[in-house]
RNA sequence: GGCGUCGUAGCUCAGUUGGUAGAGCAGAGGACUGAAAAUCCUUGUGUCACUGGUUCAAUUCCAGUCGAUGCCA
């Protein structure tokens, strides 16, 4: 029995392609998994809504027909959704994609997505709006030190952990200990999930300064492919959390004249490029990585061939 | 060509009544457990344009040179 399960798990891999934004993902992701004949699951917090399409870079039609995707434009911006919807819904593509399939390919940019596919995270209740509600008003009337001197009642521990200068961890904090009864801190164990296929980790790279040029330049290029119109349409909803997104909260201000369309894209160019600095020093930690130039696909491929995967 | 103003951090500029300088932005580093393209923290040494002069001491005062800019011809 027990050489069953173990015999499956050396059998499946996925091949986990991270990497700063318009490094050149996308591309290689493909790529990689026609090269292995096999699927693609996506780890793009803002891909997932079908309503953004040029703002967040995501694969155009083309890109789609050469190899299956999944999470790509697959819920509105009006639904609530959250990393742990995603991590159940996604083990559940792997396990159907590694009925057929001994590799699958995981792709994208946002880091906690990433993590919760391949460590899990910690059972803890999804927010009730109206206490969210409640606690983000105590905020906004009474200020942070309202949010600190709550928590130092509700998880005295957490307070010696958390960035106390930061509003939504005290928040979500407060939210857990008022849903569970229990304090934060007794509920964050950080364990690694068991997971029942192996992970190889490849991050994309290049040159920073080469990569801030493809940054302000793909900018750009999202003009000229009709940003402003998606954006415009998009106006109505511009206070959905789905929309605080690079490329799309600077717009909005240049529609609402906060300012000029110039000082608009500049602002979207220095934001792309400061999440291409965050989602860096994100990766940075994973120690069981490793990185190759974006565009050096027939090192990837061997690399990736001699890890035995097929 | 003449007169004036300016030349300080990658950019915009402040400042030093003479004791080698500081803001904003950009940039850099970091954190990260159901909002994550989110949210938050830390971070400023640079030939003070160049060459001389005065002075114990010049980025600061003086002269010249170069560059920018304005006005006049």
């Amino acid at each position: 029995m027990s050489y069953t399960i173990m015999d499956t798990k050396r059998n499946k891999t996925l091949i986990v392609i991270i990497g700063p934004t318009a490094v050149g993902k996308t591309a290689m992701a493909i790529k990689v998994a026609q090269h292995f004949d096999t699927e693609i699951i996506s780890a793009d917090s803002r891909q997932f809504y079908r309503e953004l399409n040029i703002g967040v870079a995501s694969p155009s039609p083309e890109e789609l027909s050469l190899a299956k995707h999944h999470f790509i434009g697959n819920i509105s911006i009006t639904d609530t959704y959250n990393v742990s919807k995603y991590e159940t819904e996604a083990l559940h593509c792997l396990e159907e994609i590694f009925t057929t399939k001994d590799t699958a390919v995981l792709i994208g940019g946002s880091g906690l997505y990433i993590d919760a596919v391949c460590k899990g995270i910690d059972e803890l209740p999804d927010p009730e709006e109206e206490l969210r509600e409640d606690i983000k008003k105590l905020y906004a009337t009474e200020g942070i030190d309202a949010l600190r001197s709550q928590l130092r009642i509700l998880d005295p521990v957490y307070c010696n952990e958390v960035d106390l200068a930061n509003p939504k961890r005290l928040m979500r904090a407060i939210e857990v200990c008022l849903t569970t009864g229990k304090p934060y801190s007794s509920l964050r164990i950080n364990q690694q999930a068991p997971r029942s296929f192996n992970i190889v980790k490849i991050g994309l790279t290049r040159d920073r300064e080469l990569l801030y040029n493809i940054i302000n330049h793909r900018v750009d290029v999202m003009l000229e492919m009709g940003l402003l119109d998606e954006v415009k349409k998009l106006l109505p909803f511009k206070e959905l959390n789905a929309l605080n997104t690079v490329g799309y909260k600077e717009l909005f201000e240049y529609l609402e004249e906060k300012y000029s369309l110039s000082e608009a894209i500049e602002k979207i160019k220095i934001n792309s490029r400061r999440y291409a600095k965050r989602q860096l020093t994100w990766f940075r930690r994973y120690e069981e990585i490793k990185w190759f130039d974006a565009l050096n696909d027939a090192e990837i491929m061997s690399y990736l061939d001699s890890t035995n995967l097929r």
